[in-house]
Parts: C-alpha cells; structure tokens; sequence
DNA sequence: TAGGCCAAGATTTTC
DNA sequence: TCTTGGCCTA
C-alpha cells in the first residue's frame, strides 16, 4: 500500500474514499459545503499519481485563481514535490495557454492583449462615438453584458439585442485589428481553434487523458463546451459541485450543465458527500433552514456529527459605522476571551463598497486585517496606466491602451489631432500607433507643425523601450526608467495639488508593481518570465493572488463570491440587510435571482466553524444619503431558537443616544 | 486647441 | 465619495 493511500483510507469517510479511487469514467461528485471536498480532490490527484498517471496528463480546472493555487500547493504539499507538468488551472488561464500556442490559427499574433471590463468599457464608448450613436441613451455596462451573453453563447440575438449588433460587430473587428481579446474569448477562441483544427484538438485530448473541473456549478456553457471538447473522448472526467453554491449566474454559469454533464457522459458515477466537517451543528442548522427555500435543488442531506454549537448572535447596529465598531469590539473580545487567532476570523460582505467603512473601523481598534477580493491592485488607475505602457510595447496595435497614455501625463496631444489621427486610421485600417508614425513623419501631414512633433516624441518614447522590455531582460529596471523619462511623478503631484499623500501612496504603488515585475522575472520557477507572460498573468489575478507574504495574525474581510471555498472558525456578516442581501439590483432584474442571493447568504452562513455572528444596520449611507434598512427577509429562514439578539446594540433612540453622549462627555471632561 | 474647472452620476458579485 | 464628461477660458 502506498504512503499516500495509508494516510487517506485512515482520514477519509467511505463516500470520500470512493471519490478518490473512482479515477477512470465519467464521475460526478456532489459535495456539499464543507464535505471535505478540497481534501478530496487533493488526494484523487496523489492518487492517480501513485497510480501512475503522468503528471502531464492532468488537466484540473478551477474557478478563481485563489482555488487553483490553493490546489496546487495542497498536492504539492501532499507528495512533498514541485510537479512542474501538473497544470492546476483557472479555465481562463487555460485558454490564455491554449492561444499563446495555437491563436495565430486564426489570424491573431502571439503578442495579443486582454482586455478587461475597463478596457472593454473604453472600446465600447470609442466605438459607440465612431458610429455617432449618442452616449447618453446606451446603458454601457447593459451593452457589455448583453455582448458577453451572445459571445459565451448562453443568449442568442433577439428584437432586444438587434439594435447592438452592428455595435457588436464594430466592437469585434476592432478587437481583431487591435490584436485583443477579452474574457470571453479566452474561452471562446480556443473552442474555436479546437473545433476547427482537429491537429490541435488531436494534440489536447492525447496528452490531457484525465480532466478534473471543480466549482463545477459556476461553469458557463461555453467552459462546459470546452471541456466536453477536450473530455468526450477518453471520458475521464470528474466534475465536482454543488448546486447549493452556484453563484455565479450572472457570469453565465449554467446550472443545466449538471443535466448536460448527465447527459454527455452516460454511466456515469455519482458520488455524494454530504457529511459536513466543517460546521457547528447550529451553524449548519441555519443553513439548512436557509437553503431549502430554494426550489430546483438536487436533494441533499447534509448533516453533522459535532454537537452542540453556540447560538448565533444577531445584531441591529444604528448604523455602518455601529456596526464597524460592534464587529471590531467582538474580534477584541473574542481574541482576548477565547483566545481567538485573528486569521481565524473572517468578515463577509455582499458588496465591496460595504468594505470602506469595516476597514476604518479596524483601523481605528487597531485590528490588522486584509481585504481580498475587491478592486484589483491592477485595475487602480496608476498601475493601469502602466500596463498601458507596457501594453502597448508589447502590442502597438492596442489603440485602447494608446488611447489611455498617450496623454498620459500631458504631452500637449490634444482634440483634434487625435481626430485626425483616427481619420487616418480608419481610411487606411491601421491601428493609432501606425497613424502616428505616419503622420508625424509625412511631409505633406494635415497636422501643425507642433502636433507633429508631440506625436513623434511619444512614438520615439515607445519605440526605444519596446525592445528593451521585448528582450525579456531586465523589464523591472527598464520599467523604472521609463516611469523617471515620463516623469510620472510630476503628473501625480499635478493631479493631485490639495493631497500629496495621495500622489505618495500612488507612487508607491507604482513602486510595488515594479517590485512584482522584479520578483515575476526573477523567480526560477518561472518558464515563461517574458513580457506577454508577465502581462496576460497580472490581467487575470487579483493582487491578493500575488501577494503570498504570510497573512497570519490578520482577519480576513471579503466579499461573499471571494468567500467560496475558504472557511474560518469565527465570520460574521455584515450587511444583513434587506436590498443588500438580497441585493437590491438583482432582484430589480429578475426576481427569480432571489434564488441565487439565497445561495450567497447560504455560503455566506457555511464558511462559519464554529460562531456566526449577523449585523443588520438600521441605517445605512448610500452614496450620499442616509437610508433606513429593514432586516434581510432570509434571517426569518433561520429558525428563530437559533438565534440570540445581541443586546449591546439594540435600539438606541434619539433621547438615549443624546444622553449616552452627554454620559461620555462629562466623562471625558472628569478624566481629563 | 489644450487643459482646468465644475457638475452630475455611479459597479453587485469575478475571470 | 470619487470619477467622468462637458464646458469654458486662455
């Protein structure tokens, strides 16, 4: 018996072993939360290795970049070696490997860009302009929605959507001119090249003889195609979910495919884990109470052998900032009491503007946190603006990067160049950099004497540092040569004149984005150190993917989404509140999506060990404006003999709360 | 013609 | 609150 399986027939239930060992056929396993699942998947993968299966042959696709590492590092761990062929993976992380190899096929170059929201955002406006459709009466981000559902083919064009599509087929042939890409054809152009070209489609399925898709829930139809693609064949494929925790709809996760999956891959082997590891019996309970609310489930039973939990507490705070004071006072107490390690306590929320006034919060009681999830390191506007840069050395092509930093900081180029500069373009089908270069060497050029120049600097400026990041050597230090050439100092002091410490703390961002360039080139691990690698990487990772300084000794405050697949002995959720969970917008588009932000507050409860704590302000700041909230109506799921009403922070009305103040002040003034 | 200033509106969640 | 876009001025 090998060391591996000694150690999980000894760990693992009969339902998990059976899970485990199933490596050949089609295997389906429902894993409810806190079954043990990544455990699970952990061992399958030893023991297929054990078993002899090259490591190569391996193809385990995961959902958030933060799963596929964690996944990574437990096999890792596990057998105790680096397994540099193993590929743990993110769909579009795969997708992006599949193009690198083989998008040429379809008359894109190596060097392509990706394209996030932002820069989807930028091209949709640029293109709506072009066609002179008015900005005002096109719901821009609607638009883009609506286009990513046609091209991940889970809607089809209909009399709503006709009105897009010339708007639709513009913004497409721009990104082919551009040589760029987006999210959804990171999956979609591999589908395509695989369809298409059966060598390669050849190549995958003979080296990828066993697939493993976890979050199989949240995968969208065309992620579902492209496994089937890649899977049918050798019909090796385990697929773990649970239909509990799909929240991921709105990205066009497809809960049908479980059916499709059914379907595709007959004979399969169904495999239910539903003894939870995880959770207090309590806990549980107001879970289970929550989630069979829900219709359309797959029947489960998930049920624990732990006993007697404590109480969930709920609390009604005034207001965001009572109940930053009220989670943050707990957490000192807890620590204190109970000795409870600040890493073991998490902090959940639905939406990240929840965070801001959590995080002062904390501050102020001096409790270290970390907030993942939320807006991307990359995506702040002075790292953008950088990979603007960087992007256009690597692609001139890429007119929506140009178009960012070409006047970014301030090179004098101004309105009408620029129209003319796009006049260019469109009549010769090149791309702005190519229109500048000609533009602003030609001797008969529609431009003043002044714009040419700009123009030839800026394009002098790019020219000189592409190949000097191309050569794959030394891309931090160039980097930190052109931010000094472009003095991009001087542009933050500028724009920020009243705050200086916000130029600073940008600055210094631009800073640690070099430093992981630095640490991106130089680690010897790295196979592919260059420039596009670097840049397709960093466009689909959150900072808090890179950043793997040990978090211990931090409470971790996310939202719900970036919650999946994590667990902590202490949560609380903030935010409980009616139009927060559920979410106001959601429901307004479809009232059937209270399943879904069910399922969120049914994660939410479940990432919990062993205490779960809820806050439902009584007041909120919305934007600008105070508003009065009612409690969530999922908290009446919870069955009431669970819950304690925390008493510290039940109503204070206007009169007590003048008094408790006046109390503090004369206080204050004794003290002092 | 470029850049500064002011008013209005906004992203729910992630690759 | 912060960003974006439009308008006005130099």
């Amino acid at each position: 018996m090998t060391a591996v399986k000694q150690h999980y027939q000894k760990e693992l239930n009969p339902q998990q072993i059976r899970a485990v060992e199933a490596i050949n056929g089609p295997v389906l396993i429902i894993a409810g939360a806190g079954s043990g699942k990544t455990r699970v998947i952990t061992y399958r993968i030893a023991h297929m290795l054990g078993a002899g299966v090259p490591q190569s042959a391996i193809l385990a696709l995961t959902f958030t970049n933060k799963a596929a590492r964690e996944m990574a590092e437990r096999i890792r761990a596990l057998l105790g070696k680096k397994l540099p062929n193993l590929i743990v993976s993110t769909f579009h992380a795969f997708g992006v490997r599949v193009l690198r190899s083989h998008i040429h096929r379809l008359g894109y170059r190596e060097n392509f860009s990706i394209y996030d929201t932002s820069d989807q955002l930028s091209l949709l406006k640029e293109t709506a302009r072009e066609m002179k459709m008015p900005l005002e009466n096109l719901d821009l981000y609607g638009t883009l929605t609506a286009f990513s559902r046609i091209k991940s083919g889970s809607a089809e064009w209909n009399e709503d959507t006709a009105q897009l599509r010339p708007l639709y087929d513009d913004y497409q042939s721009h990104m082919k001119l551009y040589n760029a890409v987006d999210f959804d054809d990171l999956i979609q152009i591999p589908i395509r090249i695989l369809r298409e070209h059966p060598d390669v489609l050849d190549e995958y399925r003979r080296r990828f003889q066993y697939m493993l898709v976890d979050e199989f829930q949240d995968t969208s139809r065309q992620q579902y195609d492209f496994m089937h693609l890649l899977g049918v064949e050798h019909q090796n494929v385990c697929v773990v979910g649970d239909d509990d925790q799909s929240i991921y709809s709105w990205r066009g996760a497809d809960y049908k495919n479980l059916v499709q999956f059914e379907n595709d891959f007959p004979g399969l082997c169904e495999i239910k884990l539903e003894r939870n590891y995880r959770s207090s019996d309590t806990i549980l309970a107001a879970a289970n109470g929550v989630i069979a609310h829900n219709t359309n489930r797959k029947s489960k039973n998930l049920w624990t052998g732990t006993q007697g939990g404590s109480p969930i507490e709920l609390a009604y705070p005034e207001d965001e900032r009572a109940e930053a004071a009220f989670i943050a006072e707990k957490i000192k107490t807890l620590a204190m009491r109970e000795q409870l390690k600040y890493h073991d306590v998490g902090v959940l929320i639905r939406t990240n503007n929840l965070a801001r006034t959590l995080e002062e919060g904390f501050l102020a009681e001096n409790i270290p946190y970390r907030m993942s999830g939320g807006e991307s390191f990359f995506q702040r506007k002075e790292i953008k603006d950088m990979i603007c840069y960087l992007r256009l050395c690597a692609n001139p092509d890429d007119d929506v990067s140009l178009l960012r930093i070409m006047n970014t900081p301030r090179r004098g180029i101004g309105r009408k160049t620029l129209e003319q500069l796009q006049e260019y373009a469109r009549s010769a089908g090149v791309s702005l950099f190519s229109a500048m270069h000609a533009l602003s060497a030609a001797s008969d050029s529609p431009l003043a004497a002044r714009a040419q120049a700009d123009l030839a600097e800026f394009t002098a400026l790019i020219d000189t540092y592409r190949p000097k990041l191309l050569s794959g050597k030394r891309m931090a230090e160039t980097v930190t040569a052109l931010v000094a050439e472009i003095d991009y100092w001087s542009h933050l002091v500028s724009e920020h004149q009243k705050n200086d410490k916000v130029a600073k703390w940008k600055f210094r961002n631009i800073e640690l984005f070099i430093d992981i360039m630095r640490a991106y080139e130089s680690d010897p691990d790295n196979l592919d150190p260059g420039l596009f690698a670097f840049l397709n990487r960093i466009t689909l990772q959150l900072r808090d993917d890179i950043e793997d300084d040990d978090d211990r000794g931090k409470i971790n405050l996310m939202t719900i989404h970036a919650a999946k697949g994590l667990e902590h002995e202490v949560v609380f959720v903030a935010g409980v509140e009616d139009g927060v969970i559920p979410h106001a917008r959601a429901i307004e588009e479809d009232e059937a999506n209270i399943e879904e932000e069910r399922r969120l507050f049914y994660v939410a409860i479940t990432r919990a060990k062993r205490k779960l704590f809820l806050t439902s302000c009584r007041r909120r700041k919305v934007m600008r404006e105070v508003i009065d909230c009612s409690p969530s109506p999922f908290l009446e799921e919870i069955p009431a003999e669970l819950i304690t009403v925390s008493e510290a922070d039940t109503t204070v009305d206007q009169s007590e709360a003048a008094d408790y103040f006046a109390m503090m002040r004369a206080r204050f003034a004794k003290s002092s």
